[in-house]
DNA sequence: CATGGAGATGACTACTTATTCATAATCATT
DNA sequence: AATGATTATGAATAAGTAGTCATCTCCATG
């Protein structure tokens, strides 16, 4: 026993107490009691008990959650992955999926858990998500939208329980997924325009993704069964760039129905529309697709199907616990709502 | 050596590989070998780290990261926090700071970090702060926006060194703030109105974050002096109570000149004043702040004061690597912008 | 007084990797 | 051929905590 550890020395300061054996020392006992003192074990006199932690808060001592982490083999942390396959220059900035990012957020704090970030380009890699489920790092994974990765997802689905992941549901899947219908969405919102008397329908949106995809079709199914024609504008979903190309497009188009992949290319478009001089609903119908809380701020007031991100964010969270614990999951796929506001016409 | 490695065994697949000791075994090496193999070092012949480095490629070897950070002392992780101090309900939806932290995560993710999120609701904690920087869980952390916790920002900074902060300068301040010089910016929106003809100026916004009462001041300081009077309408700034609020309080505000704390309080000012039939900006002229994406979407597109988010991010990253590398920084407070659109009327 | 049991604590080890130090092997030089 | 320099590798250790097991103390019971 080194005798500079019961009287200060000199300087008078106590060196900083960095681990459990500092604490230990000071405290006259051995590192495993601290331990299990700090982690309020019944195991210790609580007198003990109290004395330790009350030392410990005096020295502003944590243990560390690397080393604590690694003996027990549970990180606390769970990561979430939103994989930017398309879109490049989307960033994380799409506002739905920040939305949904937040709610998980929450939901993850509220279970204790803590949140690894992570955005990845998977561009020519596909290991992107293997390294990090591979990595030892986390407890588990939930993947924000798939993108074009359905396959690397899948794969990795095989082998690695604690994920889940938001998306579309394509039959015999072997990923956890929790979505919205986007069939069923993309139905809703052709039918409605039609039903207001929209006679040629634009889908606004590229359909790299197969969430977005999904709902082109079902839109351009509904149109054909109506004999209605339906084109196709492959807007960017990035908000810097659907502008302009909205700008471009819009004045040729001759469409008095219009299918927006999001709110936010529908915001866009109003303004767009606006520009050019044709009045929503009047001259031009429109329908988004989120409602997200800025589509009742629009003028007008966006109508939309309305995705429920909040039970979306509850639900990656809870499925995902459930196969940490290592139950399995069913898939859950959300009914979306349509939202009648007022960029399009009153029923006749 | 065992003979159940050579030749798999009756049950046909080996073994998982879990430890670099197990690599170790197949290979024939060590595992100090693997570990200098897999890392790259130069000190492993080039043909044996081949070996190695294939060998873990094939049973999808990767090294435990837990470990890894323990052992090396270095989390490779960045805390980033959102203090929600006031504005319990705002979550993390806030647009302004969500694009700011995606930001953020591409900054840090571009030099090799991971972030850990975290969303703390300090209420009556004072260690929400420390919890994370005592807890050897990240390299460095991150703090968007002060919230009303400016003194227990500042009391961690004094003995935690690698931590910036996005929020307002106050002078003598220790922490390290990036940030915008919201006094200027509140001195330019009213400065602005005043110039195009308001009379009557109202600030739409709560004044408890303390940025926001920066702008509030200022602006008030400019209309004392020139003789008009403000009013000060405390809007919350969360997106799902701000509008009652505003279709509560506008109807009744005689100001022909709004400066609103953020632009998304701008654009749910633009539609309650679009359905009380007030013309902006014929009738009432109004400033946003942020320069968000959206304020270019608004109907009218919204005059506002643009916050530089992008160099934000990257000031505060790069600044945050300066001082985990334990050299010091400056502050850093960026002149915001006044971008003219049409929710405020031509130059005389 | 001896035994049993409960309660409290310390010693030790596992978790897995990175690094240091020492050793072995190879090659060039005198 | 012996020496030194160089390179490659293994063994041992350290990072800090959690959990297991053994030990020790104390008190009650017979």
């Amino acid at each position: 026993m080194k005798n500079n550890e019961n009287h200060p020395g000199k300087n008078g300061e106590q060196q900083k107490v960095r681990t459990l054996a500092d604490l230990a020392r000071i405290a006259g006992v051995s590192a495993g009691t601290v331990s299990r003192a700090l982690a309020g074990k019944s195991l210790v006199n609580a007198e003990t008990r109290d004395r330790i932690q009350t030392l410990a808060r005096e020295h502003g001592f944590r243990p560390n959650q690397m080393a604590s982490k690694l003996r027990s083999q549970k990180t606390g942390l769970i990561g979430v992955v939103i994989p930017l396959g398309h879109e490049k220059r989307q960033h994380v900035s799409d506002p739905f999926f920040l939305t949904l990012l937040g709610q998980i957020a929450d939901e993850l704090t509220e279970s204790g858990y803590d949140v690894m970030l992570r955005r990845v380009i998977p561009d020519d890699t596909t290991d992107w998500l293997e390294r990090l489920t591979g990595s030892g790092m986390v407890d588990g994974v939930i993947v924000i939208g798939q993108s074009d990765q359905f396959d690397v997802i899948e794969s990795v689905a095989e082998h690695y329980h604690p994920m889940t992941v938001w998306g579309h549901r394509t039959p015999g899947q072997t990923h956890c997924v929790v979505g919205t219908d986007n069939a069923l969405g993309g139905r809703m919102a052709a039918e409605h325009l039609i039903a207001r008397g929209a006679r040629s329908l634009a889908f606004l949106g590229v359909t790299t993704g197969i969430e977005i995809r999904a709902r082109y079709e079902a839109a351009k199914a509904v149109a054909e069964a109506a004999g209605i024609p339906l084109v196709h504008l492959p807007i960017d979903l990035a908000a810097a760039t659907m502008g302009p190309q909205l700008e471009a497009a819009l004045p040729d188009c001759k469409a008095d129905g219009l299918f927006a992949a999001s709110d936010l290319i529908a915001m866009s478009a109003l303004r767009v529309l606006h520009q050019i001089g044709r009045k929503v609903p009047d001259d031009v119908q429109i329908v988004g697709f989120d409602d997200l809380l800025l589509a009742s701020q629009t003028m007008p007031p966006l109508t939309t199907i309305r995705q429920e991100i909040g039970l979306g964010a509850k639900a990656l969270v809870d499925k995902l616990k459930a196969r940490i614990s290592g139950e399995d999951t069913d898939h859950l796929v959300n009914a979306p709502q349509l939202i009648v506001r007022e960029s399009t016409r009153k029923a006749a």
